[in-house]
DNA sequence: TTGACAGTTGAGTAACTGTTCAACTATAAT
DNA sequence: ATTATAGTTGAACAGTTACTCAACTGTCAA
């Protein structure tokens, strides 16, 4: 009477459920990826110059006085966008203009931002 | 020769681009409501929670059993999706079902994994 | 070459977060 | 009533993270 499938502090309750679940589950790595995709997403910061990429160009000098933070601060926050690629950027003489490495992102903002809109009764 | 408008550390170097940006630039009250939603979804447990739970209705055994974790954690992070109304539940007797209370949710996650399969070159 | 400004980077810190543990409630069966 | 199982909850702990600060690089102008 041993369970050698599964290790938990549970009996298994709805076996047929969850093989059909196992099955159709998407692989781990790929569910990690995912998080880790909307972890980038889930700071405000990063949304806020996610958002304003979006509208313009801009190099981090912009940012600053946009969402009103040090350049440090913001070079941070480009650096982890820049190593998830979700931005790209490009040099023009002292300055650093950044802007979407992804075209996906804009659906998935305006996807998410539907959501907050309708559970906010608007 | 004051900047009244903006205080940070830098001088201010596109003005008309930060004024265009500025005004089309979501609220941000709604650009922190989005970023907490992603920040939901970017967790590896709770992404696992929504994708068992679209595939089916299961209870925290059941989902404790499939991502090899105790109930306590998996209650703890059911917690944190019902409060973003990510998920609801049921109760049958002694135990407790949950499934997705958002129809947007899967698009997201859809779209999300789109980028990630794409990015990865699948 | 020197100074000024745009941007980056690493260390440090305070705040946050996910899991564990133990104690708890709720329901059902004996 | 008692026991057993399903699930919840709060405190505690370890790991993570976002910003600050200071020192740094890169580019341009004088």
């Amino acid at each position: 009477m041993e369970k050698e499938t599964y290790e938990c502090d549970v009996e298994v309750i709805h076996n047929d459920i969850l093989e059909e679940v196992k099955q159709q589950m998407p692989e781990d790595n790929n569910i990690y990826d995912l998080s880790d995709f909307f972890k980038v997403l889930g700071d405000s910061t990063r949304a806020k110059i996610m958002w304003a990429l979006d509208l313009h160009e801009m190099c981090v000098c912009d940012l600053a006085i946009l969402l009103n933070m040090t350049k440090s601060a913001i070079s941070h926050q480009l650096s982890t966008l820049r190593e998830n690629n979700l931005v790209k950027y490009r040099r023009d003489g002292k300055m650093v203009y950044y802007s979407l490495s992804d075209y996906h992102v804009k659906e998935i903002f305006e996807k998410g931002m539907e959501h907050i809109l309708e559970r906010n009764g608007d």
